[in-house]
DNA sequence: CCGCGGGCCTGAGAGC
DNA sequence: TGCTCTCAGGCCCGCG
């Protein structure tokens, strides 16, 4: 996409989390993809109008990148729905002949329009945290934006706003790697004037720890993930508890079994042994 | 202001 | 075979 132009962009739905806006494709026909980027679990392209085109993949929303000429990628080849193009959502055609195309089963996913200026302001980047690989993002970060919360650290490491791009997986896995407890209170990371304690920092290790290894190891996939050359991502065989209720748990010593509860509607693994 | 439960969607897999 | 049920990598909204 970058350096290349929007020669045409086929709109097969335009009910995604959100609906498009009414003259998305008349606002990117013909512009330039001048930088991509990203902010939290948003991707940004940068074009020459002066907008940026924010994207987000839900749930299942992923692209797939094919030159024009070939009748698949080896990305499409190994995709499990390959023979099935429903849910091709939007098509990039670029002018340098690559294709860009949005699949997304649920809708969960988000295209969007906005002036770069306001790119910072706007409601849904105005709330994303620090990033978690930056240098900004320590154990005093993390306890200040702890202290006082009335809620439990996996709601807090969850919530975009505490630290940007933690999903379900790598909340489940950062805590098991720090020997904390889903169920203990956000607010125990810091003193009472929001000071870190040494748990918040083996916290923050454990979370850039997981998230390196993870992007080393190409992600995880469990359905819809691939890489960028279509293969799989290996990261879901290092699970240490994610999906492994019943199973033993990984850490040296510990005789605990890997237990499911459910905080926040959604699944935390952990094992209650260990974790504390 | 804050936290929580429900809702938004489709598909896969289990159990009957 | 086919039905029903549960669950899924996320996030927004309304309620209390």
């Amino acid at each position: 996409m970058e350096g290349a132009r929007f020669l045409h962009i086929e709109l097969n739905r335009a009910d995604l989390r959100r609906p498009l806006p009414t003259d998305f494709v008349k606002r990117l026909r013909g512009k330039t993809v001048t930088g991509l980027g990203r902010r939290g679990k948003y991707l940004l392209a940068d074009l020459s109008s002066g907008e940026v085109l924010m994207m987000h993949l839900g749930m299942s929303g992923s692209f797939r990148v094919a030159r024009e000429t070939d009748e698949k990628t080896p990305g499409e080849f190994h995709h499990p729905r390959s023979r099935e193009r429903t849910h091709d959502h939007v098509v990039f055609h670029m002018s340098s002949g690559t294709r860009i195309t949005f699949n997304d089963p649920r809708r969960f996913g988000l295209m969007l329009l906005v002036r770069r200026a306001e790119l910072a302001d706007h409601p849904l980047m105005r709330q994303v945290g620090p990033e978690p690989l930056g240098n900004a993002f320590d154990a005093a970060m993390l306890a200040r934006a702890c202290a006082n919360r009335k809620t439990s650290l996996k709601a807090a490491l969850s919530d975009q706003k505490v630290v940007a791009g933690l999903g379900n997986i790598y909340v489940c896995e950062a805590l098991h790697r720090a020997r904390l407890s889903p169920k203990r209170s956000a607010a125990t990371l810091a003193r009472g004037a929001g000071q870190p304690t040494p748990r918040a920092e083996k916290l923050v290790a454990a979370i850039k720890d997981v998230l390196h290894n993870a992007i080393a190891a190409g992600g995880s996939s469990l359905r819809d993930h691939r890489r960028t050359d279509g293969e799989l991502g290996d990261f879901q065989h290092n699970f240490r508890v994610y999906g492994r209720e019943g199973k033993p748990c990984p850490t040296p010593g510990c005789r605990g079994t890997i237990r499911r509860i459910v905080q926040g509607g959604r699944s935390t693994f952990f094992c209650p042994v260990c974790q504390r």
